[in-house]
DNA sequence: CGACACGACTAGAACGTTCTAGAGTCGGAG
DNA sequence: CTCCGACTCTAGAACGTTCTAGTCGTGTCG
């Protein structure tokens, strides 16, 4: 089963009657072959199935044109970034190297396996590790980080405006009536403490700083069904959620002690997580703007490949409201 | 940033005052290197903050193990089985590279650019390419395909005992007092006859085929709806449904008609998927054994990369059952 | 005391590409 | 008729590894 050697740029070559020169032209369609032999030569490639190496290609070419993403499994739209990012990379014809961060895999390990892929710059999403150990990193190759502030400014940021997020979520509530409004954070984890931040902004912006109430949360479910335990004895109206995840957690817990929502309680989440779409849940939320962020995050990463001036080192990118079903009027 | 040109092996080579190929040997653990020099070497590469080239590596040393694994982003369960996927693979040693299938990557385009970076087997997440093509493939590199049926016999397959899974679904609900179950289906996708066939021999063995009946659904939670409302006129007891996120879209129909889950209909899915644990919709499914999946068709990969003989080009695992809220007594 | 096995090390050829430098060929301008 | 430039093509050296076939000591054994 499958037995025989690859094909090369040599059998290609000899097949066709030229030199291996003249067949890596051809196959790069650089300048350099007359257009008769580069019909016979691609004719011949097709037909023994020639596929490039790309680790004989990259190893001699120098520069990549590969970037490596880390992404982390079971994360609320790192799929979307995905996406977005294959797009983004081919239509500036570069190639992207996954390398996925686990429960049982860390961010290292990820890192360092694309690092021996030789890829020409790092796309991280929401990286977790320490932003010192990121501006080491960004001292080799070019790193961009998404979903995170990175203060040191070796590392270049593509992130959300999290903080304009709970204006809107907060100025969403206040045009539906809602003045007692209480947020449930992210507790320690990333670009909690922006959103917290972006809430009480918001709330003292609409004079209502007499309403004020975070209560501690987290990333699960299990977090935001702590929180609506501890609302439940003197429940506001609304509550902004940390994330979509902690959002359902806490409706749940709502629900089940015989508020509705929207009647009673309106909620508002974060993320716009797939499963935030279900009829079922059908949660109004913040949504980051996926496709914006990919392409700049792509782009930003090609720039310092090939040594183009930079502007700004940190994108904000402004979110946006999905109102769905789980908002009403005061 | 990020100057200088990479430290390889005959720069720690000099600045250990050895030849590239001792280093070479000490790198990669071979014998051949005295104790003294080994950790003289170690240490200088530790200094230069040394990386080995995979791609110069593999080039040299035809045998890559190298896996390149294909998944589907928002596909329910692909991040698990890449999480086992990571850990089986680390367990035999082998390296993994993913490509993804998105919205606008389609699975030719994924399985080419592993091709181009010479791994040197594929394991596809539930490929829905024609098994004529996998057969092709399978001709130049071993191919494990998981979660679906492939005649060809060139091609190893790793799946999920579809039938059984019905199986257990129809004979949990009949223990629960019901007789009256029906169907929805998975329409043309991947492995929805396995599990509709299944779910017909169950009623069959339970004498229940005057009850027998089977509504066209889908993937998505829409598809679920549909077939809740073809249901509503004359609704059954129980229903079991080809996976999850269906059984999400029928379950909310359901409620929305004021039918009570499980009072008045039980529902069981299909996946597991992460959403389906969610509090809020607590879904009774059948779980896939992921831990089981992915080991072995890491080992059957690497044995025939390493020409093992092999004994059962299909392997079937039983799934089980994960009894949650939806279902109850007739 | 010579043969010889053994351990530590090295030189140089691969691997499949790309790249640099240059070799032919042809047509047209001088 | 010569010369030049444009065009097509080729030889051979890289790239950073691994691998093969050694070389050189050193010690053991007959």
């Amino acid at each position: 089963m499958s037995g025989e050697r690859r094909v090369t740029l040599a059998d290609v070559a000899a097949a066709a009657g030229v030199s291996v020169a003249l067949v890596s032209i051809v196959m790069r369609d650089a300048p350099g072959a007359s257009a008769a032999t580069r019909a016979r030569v691609l004719e011949v490639a097709r037909q023994l199935d020639y596929q490039p190496d790309s680790r004989a290609r990259l190893l001699r070419s120098g520069q990549s044109r590969l970037l490596g993403v880390v992404f982390g499994v079971m994360h609320p739209f790192h799929d979307d970034l995905l996406t977005g990012l294959y797009d983004a990379a081919e239509r500036v014809g570069y190639e992207l190297t996954l390398s996925a961060v686990t429960p049982r895999r860390d961010e290292r390990t990820a890192i360092s396996g694309l690092l021996q892929d030789r890829c020409a710059a790092l796309v991280l999403l929401g990286p977790r590790i320490p932003s010192a150990e990121l501006a080491t990193l960004a001292g080799r190759l070019p790193v961009v980080a998404m979903m995170r502030t990175v203060r040191q400014r070796q590392v270049d940021v593509v992130r959300t405006d999290d903080g304009r997020g709970l204006h809107l979520a907060v100025d969403h509530l206040v045009a539906l009536g809602h003045q007692n409004i209480a947020h449930v954070d992210g507790g320690r984890w990333l670009s909690s403490a922006e959103r917290r931040q972006g809430y009480r902004e918001a709330m003292r912006g609409h004079g209502l700083q007499a309403y004020e109430r975070v209560v501690i949360g987290g990333f699960g479910e299990e977090d935001g069904a702590r929180a609506a335990r501890e609302l439940l004895d003197q429940p506001p109206t609304a509550v902004t959620v940390f994330n979509d995840l902690s959002a359902t957690g806490l409706l749940d817990v709502l629900r089940r002690h015989g508020l509705s929502v929207p009647g009673d309680i309106s909620v508002v989440g974060y993320d716009d997580s797939s499963f935030s779409r279900l009829a079922h849940i059908d949660l109004t939320t913040v949504a980051q703007d996926i496709e914006t962020m990919t392409t700049l995050a792509v782009a930003r990463a090609v720039e310092r490949i090939e040594g183009a001036p930079v502007a700004h080192r940190e994108m904000v990118i402004p979110p946006r409201l999905v109102v769905r079903g789980t908002t009403g009027q005061a």
